[in-house]
DNA sequence: CTTGGAATGTCAACAAGGCTGACATATTCT
DNA sequence: AGAATATGTCAGCCTTGTTGACATTCCAAG
């Protein structure tokens, strides 16, 4: 029943299994930003906050168009977000050095604190469900993951987690 | 080299692997509402009228109550959303037989329409990405996400998968 | 029967964080 | 010199979350 031409099972393509994959997206994407919220919430920060905190630790000097593509969002958006970071002191922004016109963006030492905060948190969920799930579903996990992603997306994916620090 | 007691490498805990992980969410999660997010656009609805649109008709005559514990708002939140649902004939809400105070909550035949399509939409990238990653990915993919969710999520997503229409 | 509590709905106000459009400024490129 | 680029800013709008206050309706305990 249900076997391709190879004869390879496709019961993981009924439409059952991928209602059940994508409930577990939208309860595990809960789970997945539960932690965090609860941090920032105390700070009267939000998620956009630590989406760019989180993008300026990994690219330290990135320009804002840099951000803007990564988050995809408006830089008026991002504008505001980055002005009130800029303004208590957890990002700096630069003066380009060749371009002028470009501020590169920096986290200051309160700012790198405020990411280890966040980021030991959340990374404390995801270690324990690496844990629990074992290295195999990791890569599975992995995969899926990423191909779910639009094109673009995948690009600027592969562009940091390639070329990100060692 | 890290190398647990066991034997078993535990080179998939390093914080540089979790950070994978994470950026992975944070990408796929994008795609994965991407799809759906066009539609709605179209139809002036957004994201919420989406997942109370998922829900009930996962589970017709589910209650208001319900509601609100699956998708974790209040309930002024959600009654703005399902009052627009209502009022263009998307949603029906009877009153509850045995206990009048309740509302139970169903799709019209309009409602299923839309719920089609949007389902339509997000399983179509959904099975894409299954079908590239395979199942032994897909079974991975839906340990680590099951892992990554609060206790009381997980018996939210239980009860709708074990429990749910054949 | 009355009263307390539960479930629901509604109104108002507010905030975060998306969006668009328009415009200013500085800088660089052609 | 003039066009294009990168950024910032102002104003206004929308969705979707929040809290608080209050009305209604119903069930169940006293």
């Amino acid at each position: 029943m249900a076997e391709g031409a190879g004869g390879q099972s496709l019961l993981f393509l009924t439409d059952e299994q991928l209602r059940k994959g994508i409930e577990a997206m939208f309860f595990a994407y809960r789970g997945f930003t539960a932690d965090p919220d609860r941090i920032l919430a105390e700070k009267s920060y939000g998620r956009a906050h630590h989406r760019a905190i989180h993008f300026i630790h990994r690219s330290p000097g990135t320009t804002v168009n840099n951000l803007l593509a990564t988050l995809g969002v408006t830089k008026q958006s991002l504008n505001r977000v980055l002005r009130s970071l800029i303004e208590d002191g957890l990002v700096e922004s630069r003066v380009g050095r060749s371009d002028k016109r470009e501020r590169n963006l920096y986290l200051t030492t309160t700012g790198q604190e405020l990411e280890r905060e966040l980021s030991d948190a959340q990374r404390e969920r995801m270690r324990a469900a690496y844990r629990t799930a074992g290295p195999e579903a990791v890569a599975g996990f992995r995969q899926v993951l990423e191909a779910m992603m639009d094109e673009d997306m995948r690009r600027q994916y592969e562009r940091l987690t390639e070329g990100g620090r060692k």
